[in-house]
DNA sequence: CGTTCCCTTGACACCGATCAACTCTGGTGG
DNA sequence: CCACCAGAGTTGATCGGTGTCAAGGGAACG
């Protein structure tokens, strides 16, 4: 069965031959959990493995001498971890499991073979690092200029239209199951001040957050906060196989 | 002659077959200048050529409905600007130069040819790729989780040992032909308090900087104050060849 | 020799950080 | 079943790092 989070990714903008989404599935085979809250790969390792997410949310992250952390990305089902390490020789960062987690762990041999054995499969994974890359300089715009309040209804009107791809997406509301720790290590604040921009954003009436999961009541008013844009998540067409 | 930027960046950490060095001069061989401050390529745009820095310095931006700006990356010679199109349809953001600029257009058709006819030489441009991601990591974290004392140490540090990589720095001094404003902008600052902030390095004795050249008097001290970890430009050896 | 761009400086304002306390929830073990 | 505890969310008071505004100086340039 071909239930795999990436290519449901993968399909909203192109077609994938049927051998290819084949081949994908069949190299997802090697499956391993992890609990919330722990280091799925360290900065500094060598993995011989590719990570890609299936189930569950983990984040990548970087520490300061201070102590502090950032988080440089959210990784979701259809998320890589670390597809870096095909070409790079180690981690510059280190991934977290943010919920419990299901990741395929896929030889990075087999990765680094994919060009030959499977040209559009390696285009279509080309294109979702490109957008993973996307996402991140919209992050540093978010730390760079857009205040607290336009930077959490930007984050959520992502998270919205990402999830929305891998089919995450029930009507206006989905799974959010990070703490506002973690969105604030994510946007570069506090844990008091994201609470304080996500009750903001539920009194003027644009989301309702309970429980981990978001309604997004207001989607025109909150991308109106955002000011946000999806074409950086590059929604458009594309053809795979050439 | 093989006297190409990107080709001394590329033999800092592998070796290129000299077929694969030879094309790509070749293909530079469509130079075009810009004077400063002059749009390269606007969001949107659906460019026919993929984009190398020669000479001078650009910059990567975005803008916010505020009409601020975030700069998401400095291009110095040697980088490209939008190898991304050679996948995605059209660009996400816009680049524009900061000094005269010598650019060399490539027709993305050979990008995309490129690795059937060239695969180190592939792997070598992936590689390039993913610095770069890594670099924009960086700058997150900077804008982030640094203080503006020590994000302004930061990128002083990258800039220092992403020239050296591509022949720019003699001794301890470089070229550094950007304004306070445009730091500004790639670090989320305004250009009053990056003033105060590289003033305060050149009090402690970090550095100095007189029009437009940067000498770095204190290396170690200005990478402690920054927390400066240059393993993440990734400069270990690699094979460009497997 | 005026104009423009960039750097510099000072006074003041404000956004978001910090600190501390309290609530609520779910889980765990006695 | 209850006592206890840890983690997460919430609130208020206060602090401080950066932003904002405004003015002046110097260098480059036509």
């Amino acid at each position: 069965m071909l239930d795999n989070p990436l290519i449901r990714k993968l399909e909203t903008v192109g077609t994938l031959p049927d051998v290819d989404k084949r081949a994908l599935v069949d190299v997802c085979d090697d499956v391993r959990e992890f609990s919330a809250k722990r280091d799925i790969i360290r900065e500094g390792a060598r993995p011989d493995f590719v990570h890609l997410v299936l189930e569950g949310w983990a984040a990548r992250y970087k520490l300061v001498p201070s102590g502090r952390r950032q988080i440089t990305a959210f990784l979701v089902p259809g998320d890589f971890c670390d597809l870096h390490i095909t070409v790079l020789q180690q981690m510059d960062h280190s991934i977290t499991s943010i919920t419990p987690t299901k990741i395929a762990c896929i030889p990075a041999k087999v990765m680094k073979e994919l060009p030959e054995t499977h040209p559009s499969l390696t285009r279509a994974l080309w294109w979702s690092t490109l957008v993973d890359e996307a996402v991140l300089r919209e992050w540093l715009v978010s730390a760079g200029r857009r205040n607290a309040y336009e930077a959490v209804a930007h984050i959520l009107c992502e998270l919205h239209a990402r999830l929305k791809r891998v089919g995450l997406v029930e009507g206006h509301h989905f799974e959010l199951p990070v703490t506002q720790e973690e969105l604030a290590d994510a946007l570069g604040l506090t844990a008091v001040h994201v609470n304080r921009m996500l009750q903001r954003l539920r009194m003027e009436g644009l989301v309702q957050l309970e429980k981990g999961r978001l309604a997004v009541l207001d989607s025109l008013g909150l991308c109106k906060v955002a000011g946000f844009d999806p074409s950086y998540l590059h929604p458009e067409k594309l053809r795979f196989d050439r």
